[in-house]
DNA sequence: ACAGCCAAAGTGAACGTTCACTATTCTGTA
DNA sequence: TACAGAATAGTGAACGTTCACTTTGGCTGT
């Protein structure tokens, strides 16, 4: 949802050359080295680019000297996560005529936003899709040159979409468990600094609330499996969970390890469900119930948004489902059901 | 190592004009639209075209146009497979300075090969790395305009690299085993189109061989837990192996599984191995001996050397372990070992 | 037969750099 | 003081397109 955008025509080098008072020519060479100019000349330029917030238009550079400085990595279309989102962005852009750079960055999203806004200033790309969270409604929505378009689904302010793709199934798990005759519920969070791990945190405190359930609590984790392996080893024995809703299936496979440390059988005394069906969890023992995410759908629908943006043809959207629970041998009815009325879905 | 290459100046639209015997101009909306041309214009230009081979120069019209038709995507460095190398290669570009646009592909080698061909052609990059196989020495070294580098971690003609990291781990592996009293091995390859699958195969064969072991047999999978679970299911009960080494640790899992429902112990009565540290083998019961790949390592050292062959600055290559093996509760000695002496390494 | 018009094609400039020269200014030494 | 030679700076063209105009030519209608 969130689009920053601006045209805004960019000084060039004869303009800097105008200001410091000397030949374009001399900003060329400024710019190539910064050598063989006098001190008091490189300041004056200094001075001229700063003022101007001149940034060389790398088109015509490239036209000019026959080299992109760009290298392309070819690679068959990945199946994991992130990778899966980008695959399907790439799948939308190519559709839509357009050539895609990856940028990989690490960092703060302080750091990311800076990147991004960057890159979109650039004047190397149409526009930006950022599937990393950015920095919330800050004052950035400068003249960039490029439109910006984040992806809901790592939004640091979560919308719509992020609520479709994360509540949805959340509530649907802990539905279908009660249902089962499952009453005390525990939720082992991801890292709350990820907008995802917060929606299922809130998407699991609403459900256990709308369906007058029992939670023994949330444990904040940080996605590990050793995160779940410990949440489970510090319950109290006498108030222990039935269910236990993981933040995906790592911690899940935590969950379950714990549980075997303790004695505890799964699911005989405790359902597991993760997230992401990683290709493991069906052989696993138990094989984990977990929820499979139609990434190459998101990514596709969040590069639809910015070709639009920038202009480009509007192309059909994945319009099936996102999120789909996989039930497998890890849930199962408590063992000694004291109740198994259906709750009252809404 | 595979390295095509060429300077070849190209064709201008001017070029066209000529040898068609109309302006740049009408070359021009040749190149837009194909409209507001008479019928045979069109052909003379459509001649010309062919005969030169012509093919527009998009920075030139960029520059122009004040579109990139480049979109960039911006995401986290991720932590699978694929992903990973992608992740090392960028690292590595962007440290040499270079901008690095992702292409993803998919269909048949044949079709890979051209459409990487066609990349390196086009003029918009420097050069191309493919992480994806391609068709094997053909006449494909025609003048390009950009370097090729393939990796040998994926190219199907498999060398040095290739067998560096796949062939050991997959020899220590054995020898560890051995060496806790294994002598029936059995091996689920994965599927044989693949050069890591083939150069697993092959390093299982020899270490069987030069250790003086058993094998009960090589089953040919396709990567997939099922085909881990039927070459258990399948084996005769009579002539088990104590060890199985599978081709990866989703075909690990499936193995373990199979051994469960024909009631064999892991480790217990079989051993297994994986191939991948998936992020669940830790957490598994019994967590999974495994091997772990440096793709960021590899990912890495093959951009170093597109970067060199397109004349960039000489990085500092990765030159640490690729491979490492993660022995976990999977594997442990056979129960009752007949025979534990050492095997003699080589 | 001729003005009027539309389609088709052409002309030259412009995009923002860098390249290959040429011109100017400094420095040190005879 | 003068002069060579380096160091520094400037000039104009070129890169390959597309844009904004202008020109040409063929056809229509009166």
């Amino acid at each position: 949802m969130t689009e920053y955008s601006a045209p805004t025509r960019r000084p060039t080098i004869k303009e800097v050359a105008r200001l410091a008072g000397v030949s374009h020519q001399t900003v060329s060479r400024y710019l190539k080295s910064r050598q063989g100019l006098r001190p008091a000349t490189l300041e004056r330029i200094d001075v001229a680019v700063e003022e101007l917030g001149y940034r060389p238009n790398l088109m015509a550079r490239s036209m000019r000297t026959r080299r992109t400085g760009r290298l392309a990595v070819v690679m068959p279309v990945t199946t994991y996560n992130q990778a899966r989102l980008l695959s399907g962005a790439l799948a939308a852009a190519h559709e839509a005529g357009r050539v895609v750079e990856v940028v990989s960055v690490e960092g703060s999203a302080a750091t990311l936003t800076e990147r991004v806004l960057e890159l979109a200033g650039s004047g190397q790309v149409d526009g930006v899709l950022s599937l990393t969270p950015m920095a919330a409604g800050n004052g950035h929505n400068l003249p960039s040159g490029a439109a910006v378009v984040v992806t809901p689904e790592f939004d640091d302010a979560m919308r719509s979409i992020g609520e479709l793709t994360d509540a949805t199934p959340v509530t649907e798990l802990i539905e279908r468990l009660a249902n089962l005759g499952h009453r005390r519920f525990l939720h082992v969070a991801g890292d709350q600094a990820f907008a995802s791990a917060r929606a299922r945190k809130v998407a699991y405190l609403e459900a256990i609330d709308r369906f007058g359930l029992e939670s023994v609590g949330v444990s904040d984790g940080d996605w590990s499996g050793e995160s779940g392996v410990e949440a489970i080893l510090q319950l109290d024995a006498d108030r222990l969970p039935t269910a236990v809703i993981a933040a995906n299936d790592v911690v899940a496979s935590g969950v379950v390890r714990g549980a075997y440390e303790r004695g505890l059988d799964v699911p005989g005394d405790l359902s597991v469900t993760g997230w992401d069906d990683n290709e493991l969890c069906r052989f696993l023992p138990p094989s984990l119930t977990t929820v499979r995410i139609n990434l190459e759908g998101v990514g596709r629908n969040a590069a639809l948004r910015l070709i639009k943006a920038v202009g480009g043809p509007e192309l059909e959207p994945w319009s099936g489902p996102v999120a789909e629970v996989i039930w497998r041998e890890s849930t199962a009815p408590p063992r000694q059901s004291t109740d198994s009325s259906p709750v009252g879905s809404r």
